[in-house]
RNA sequence: CGGGGCGUGGCUCAGCCUGGUUAGAGCGCCUGCUUCGGGAGCAGGAGGUCGGUGGUUCGAAUCCACUCGCCCCGACCA
């Protein structure tokens, strides 16, 4: 048994929830702001969101995407254009109805997200088949008025990226979906390190206003699903709603089709829960504000000379990796450790007088705990090394974690069985209907989280709830 | 939005039930010295008006009402 080195927080496999809240507060990601349901950003959480904004920004570029930015303000004229999709969100709008002293003619909502005024915009833009497809994205906040709120996962204002895409064919949006999807899971894959299962939303789950959702779940350590990103084939309901038009190459009116998509600092939340553990955070490199942190340990008669290596190992390490040098008298190494730990740096590097006898330094791995000593002309490349296999190992575990509470149930008792004691998803076969949907619910508060790409076959399959021929095999669970 | 719990120096909490001296503790913070390989030791010091508003009372952290915020359960939630 291991002791545990931070104090204050409470144990993560006993109180999920509790210690999350704790992590956030005590590694200094974001703090509760005087008002319900919002928090502030610090800087340790900031930067977290920089990297993944930096690394998806990357991804979207390369697929041809631009960023643009569009109003805070949406008026409820245009809101209520897409009758879905007001109905969808009207029970979380913030309104603002009042300017100064005067009352406005027409109230402007807060976005809750932003078809509304985009589309608007779109319609003006969008003249001919030569002006497809339009492919902008913007990083934004928008307001929701959530009743039930928790740090990142779900909070009144939030950070994030939405896609909103023009297109000449339900092809092309089918396509643009499919391709931003990807772009999605492979993000969180490989950056976040948090594996997900991609696939389509049931028509009850699906965005108000949308043709088809598809959706990214990524599976928390209590069992419950977290919706990771959302990218929405829209059809032609919001052209249509909005007149965006285009003459095509065969000189016919047409309605666009559309995608939108989004990702949000929800993803700190997951990355948060994945990987920490009871001494704090557990970051994975990629996106680690500091990559490795030095700590050089010295007693005053070997101050200068653990010193003078310490600055030497930050200034080869510090080009190649997001490094912080802690040289502070004031703290004792114990200390430092303890603090970086919780702060959830991936690679620690001591630096000490046995150290330098040996020449070498401590590698000190934040996942494993694993030590061990490297040569100092090995530093930088080991330290790459390290780093990747840190990465990769994150992945597999949550990659393990994932499939082994992904289950199959053979009947509906199982079924509820796997749902009330162990969670994670459950696989099953379903018959399409919303009413056997509700019936899991109401029974077991799991949801479909998600319909998996076709592929397998459901010949001679049987819904789980009903008994009627299967349509799918979806993935339900439990769900934040 | 319904049920429950909770707001007291930066943090964790005691005090409240049974109103009454200058509101306490540990950690943290400041100063000095000694320390420094897993959250150092000693000495001295600063810091709160008890979430907010109103009420009861000679007197309120303590009792009452309202209100703001946080946590848990439920409802709701793309």
């Amino acid at each position: 048994m291991e002791e545990k080195l931070v104090k204050e927080i409470p144990a993560k496999s006993e109180n999920l929830s509790q210690w999350y809240i704790e992590v956030i507060r005590k590694a200094e990601l974001a703090d509760y702001a005087p008002m319900k349901g919002m928090m502030v950003i610090r800087p340790a959480g900031y930067a977290i969101w920089e990297n993944i904004q930096r690394l998806l920004d990357k991804r979207f570029k390369e697929t041809g995407h631009v960023n643009a930015y569009f109003p805070l303000f949406i008026p409820e004229s245009f809101l209520k254009k897409e009758a879905e999709h007001v109905e969808g969100f009207a029970p979380e709008v913030a309104w603002v109805t009042r300017g100064g002293s005067e009352e406005l003619q027409e109230p402007l909502a807060v976005r809750p997200t932003s078809e509304a005024i985009i589309c608007a915009m779109y319609s003006k833009w969008v003249r001919s088949w030569r002006d497809l497809p339009l492919l902008i994205n913007q990083w934004a906040n928008v307001v929701r008025w959530e009743k039930v709120t928790r740090p990142f996962l779900r909070t009144t204002e939030f950070l994030w990226q939405e896609g909103h895409t023009v297109h000449a064919s339900f092809e092309d949006a089918q396509e643009e979906v499919l391709r931003i999807l990807g772009i999605y899971q492979d993000f969180i894959e490989k950056e976040l390190a948090i594996k997900v299962y991609a696939g389509r939303k049931s028509d009850r789950e699906k965005f108000a206003g949308a043709l088809y959702t598809y959706t990214v779940e990524a599976l928390m350590p209590d069992g419950k699903a977290l919706q990771a990103g959302t990218s929405h084939n829209l059809g032609q309901n919001f052209s249509k709603a909005f007149e965006i038009r285009f003459e095509d190459r065969d000189q016919k009116l047409k309605y666009a089709w559309q995608t939108s998509w989004g990702v949000s600092t929800r993803l700190i939340g997951a990355t948060v829960m994945v990987h920490g553990d009871d001494d704090g955070l557990v970051l994975p490199p990629k996106v680690a504000p500091h990559q490795v942190v030095i700590v050089p340990i010295f007693k005053a008669r070997d101050k200068d000379k653990v010193l003078s290596v310490g600055e030497k190992l930050h200034a080869d390490l510090k080009g190649r990796f997001r490094t912080v040098y802690d040289s502070r008298e004031e703290y004792t190494p114990g200390w430092k450790f303890a603090e970086w730990e919780l702060r959830g740096v991936p690679l620690r590097i001591e630096i000490g007088p046995r150290d330098l006898e040996k020449n070498q330094a401590v590698f000190v791995r934040r996942d494993t705990r694993e030590k061990f000593p490297v040569p100092l002309d090995e530093v930088v490349h080991r330290a790459e090394e390290v780093l990747e296999e840190i990465q990769r190992d994150l992945f597999k575990r949550s990659e393990d974690f994932t499939r082994e509470n992904t289950r199959e149930a053979k009947d509906y008792e199982e079924f509820r069985e796997i749902l009330e004691e162990r969670r994670g998803f459950v696989v099953a076969p379903w018959c399409g209907r919303e009413e056997c949907e509700l019936k899991v619910k109401e029974e077991t508060k799991a949801t479909i989280r998600l319909i998996p790409p076709e592929g397998e076959s459901v010949e001679g399959k049987k819904c789980i709830v009903c008994g009627r021929p299967a349509k799918h095999v979806v993935y339900f669970a439990r769900s934040y």
